[in-house]
DNA sequence: TGGCAGCGATACCCGGCCGGTATCGATAGC
DNA sequence: GCTATCGATACCGGCCGGGTATCGCTGCCA
């Protein structure tokens, strides 16, 4: 299989339409027709079922399409890494409007370190660990079990617990404390994207950053858990009750395997040292 | 970048020898230094250094190879699980010689849930991660921190504590408890292999599996540090001190990230259900 | 129900690139 | 200084990737 292929295959399992994704690709339709035909003999599977009217992913087709998604992730960090190894610099992805304090340290101590190298910062409107897996950052800020570690090296930097956010006006509010269940099937519980940008399904108002979701939780339309960092600089209304089941929320400092770059190990070793 | 460049570069960058990496890979020599040069100038940078006797890495070739490894593994792995899709069944690789009965406890309770599917047992010499990132195992039963499980989701089974295997003759058999300072340096500390087979220069003597190991450590020649497990059964002459402060082992279940394998999913649920 | 539009597959052609052979140029070792 | 070794270069041929033209199928609509 080569990245050409795994290019061609991605772009029509995301279209399902072999001439638009033939338009995106930038070449004509019978090619790449032809080329996931051969790709769909050599594997001995059907990738897409095509009607003449209507395509469609096979089971065998979704499998490679996660799999091609991730591969082709990782030659483009490859490259990138690559090209960029003799010019060190470092790139450090994080969640926008996540814990300032924190990365303020860490910046600061690792500019400390004799051989510190220029530290640039990406900061993701969400998902900080998709500049990591296609090569756009070096390391990232990342918090489990929201962000998926998978395919990463990882390590702990502070564990904190859950709070639900919601206005001072809402039946709960008054409570000492919450389990899961009392806020779980809320139907006012805001939810966030998936990684590729849709909502799952459900009642809850959608959300995509903090400063929505605040407004939404002030206006009584919405309820969410987040971690304990939140409650400082809370909005005027809003109150804290803390959720005692809830899973501790994870800072972690994550980094590509196989991350060859002392610039990364050092970042990585000032992070852990002073958690 | 086309896995074909970089299976091309592998080849080259492992051999350091045109000649024999165009032997290996089929073709002849001179495509593959054009495919080489190519890809250097495409990337811009230099990725072996050769002189007309000699060639070798430079720190950018290092990093590509690394990067290029990974890559062609996840290329082999995406090929057998797309084509295996709809022939449901699971390759568990586990290290030959660990704990069985762990292994046999996991096997039963997954074959007795609804919709089990047969499950083929791989198991390897040494680093049971290797065939999960080239694609011949699905599942895998590891023991950190031995095997790297980077680029990998884990779910930890079991920990355990360590102890100092040594023959009883030998001083520190006496001892109640030790600490890692007072085993690190001894000169008959064994040594294993490292992921590429070879070993890491040192006075110990080279072992490569448990029972030669064992038979040198009765024969005086050699102390390990291993996981409590290996305390029963422990030969006659053997002794197995306490490390205080040596590092847990963790048995985890790991796969692959982006499984998107049912079974998978239920055999990670029943063994972290009973851990 | 027949015409039509949309879409993927097929047929066929062209050019570039991959791979081959022959050879050169450099260098380490004798 | 000769020679063997090894990577680079030159050059050629065939295959394959990409293009245009067209076909065949099917859902839609008058």
């Amino acid at each position: 299989m080569e990245t050409r292929e795994l290019r061609y295959f991605v772009a029509v399992a995301e279209e399902l339409h072999f001439g638009r994704a033939a338009d995106r690709l930038g070449i004509a339709q019978p090619p790449l027709s032809r080329t996931i035909a051969q790709l769909e003999h050599r594997l001995g599977v059907a990738l897409l079922a095509r009607t003449s009217r209507r395509v469609s992913l096979t089971e065998a087709g979704a499998v490679l399409l996660a799999e091609a998604r991730s591969i082709l992730g990782a030659v483009a960090a490859a490259e990138r890494r690559t090209r960029n190894v003799d010019r060190p610099s470092l790139v450090l992805a994080a969640k926008a409007g996540g814990s300032s304090e924190l990365l303020a340290k860490l910046l600061d101590a690792y500019a400390a370190e004799p051989g510190a190298v220029a530290v640039d910062l990406l900061l993701c409107q969400a998902h900080a660990a998709q500049p990591l897996l296609d090569g756009r950052a070096d390391v990232a800020i990342l918090h489990e079990p929201f962000d998926s570690t998978a395919g990463l090296d990882v390590e702990p930097l502070h564990a904190e617990s859950q709070f639900a956010i919601m206005s001072s006006s809402h039946p709960l509010a008054g409570a000492a404390g919450l389990r899961m269940a009392d806020v779980i099937d809320l139907p006012e519980l805001a939810r966030w994207p998936e990684p590729d940008g849709t909502y799952l399904p459900g009642p809850g108002v959608e959300v995509h950053d903090l400063t929505q979701l605040f407004q939404m939780i002030a206006l009584g339309r919405a309820v969410a858990v987040m971690p304990e960092v939140v409650r400082v600089g809370l909005l005027e209304g809003l109150v804290a009750v803390p959720v005692v089941d809830a899973p501790k929320v994870t800072t972690v400092i994550a980094w590509p395997p196989h991350s060859r770059s002392r610039a990364v190990a050092d970042l990585v070793r000032v992070a852990t040292g002073f958690s």
